[in-house]
DNA sequence: AATTTATACATAATTTTCTTAGGTATATAA
DNA sequence: TTATATACCTAAGAAAATTATGTATAAATT
């Protein structure tokens, strides 16, 4: 686990990457998709995701699939047409800072 | 300039590593160096440079040395002997989490 | 059978961190 | 002489997260 200070501002650009791949997903399913890759070390709050989760509904960058699973429910989201626009701006945008930040501080990423 | 929310909890970190490498720096020269070595993308702002050095002092990660510059007064900073084990923890904390975003979000990036 | 853990949503109070705006003051360039 | 650059600082407010709490069902463990 990193110190909370670090993950700070990332949580956006983590829901956009994965719904932009994945078509849709729920909370619950994005929290244990980024805890699954990243080994445990990011592991998403339900108190920042859900809130951020309506936010970007209302702003119409997601859109909500409701859908019932047994008696529990589950909501989906997805990246709307005008969302994805947003969403892959921010993703990109994120992409450049993370070169940006290897150049300052003189890092070396482990390359895939 | 990146949207704000990016650059949030990156802060202590840029500054540490400018420090761990210069020796010491005073505050408007890390704003000016971190403003040239990026383009003029990261433009630390005042408001949240000199709380967060007056804090890491207090925490006795850093320590200062006012120096007279003509009329004007220079506060230059210099990580301490216990500080650098601190500074060097989180830029290699930070160098990790690069590493693992890349991977979440399945990014390519530019090599020195 | 009872209790814990996992699934699945949500909100509200507090804390942390940053932005915005303001203040002081000298030196240099237009 | 007026604006920009240098150089420090703080305080009010906003933004984003943590922490704590709540509801409820399903599955696994004791």
């Amino acid at each position: 686990m990193y110190s909370s200070e670090l993950i700070k501002g990332t949580l956006k650009t983590i829901i956009l990457k994965l719904l932009l791949e994945s078509d849709k997903m729920y909370g619950y399913e994005i929290t244990q998709k980024v805890k699954d890759l990243t080994g445990g070390k990011i592991q998403l709050t339900e108190g920042a995701l859900y809130p951020t989760l309506h936010a970007m509904e209302a702003q119409g960058i997601l859109t909500t699939d409701v859908v019932n699973v047994g008696n529990r429910i589950r909501k989906y989201y997805s990246v709307t047409q005008t969302g994805k626009k947003v969403a892959t701006e921010k993703v990109n945008e994120f992409s450049d800072f993370i070169d940006t930040m290897i150049f300052l501080l003189d890092l070396n990423p482990k390359m895939g």
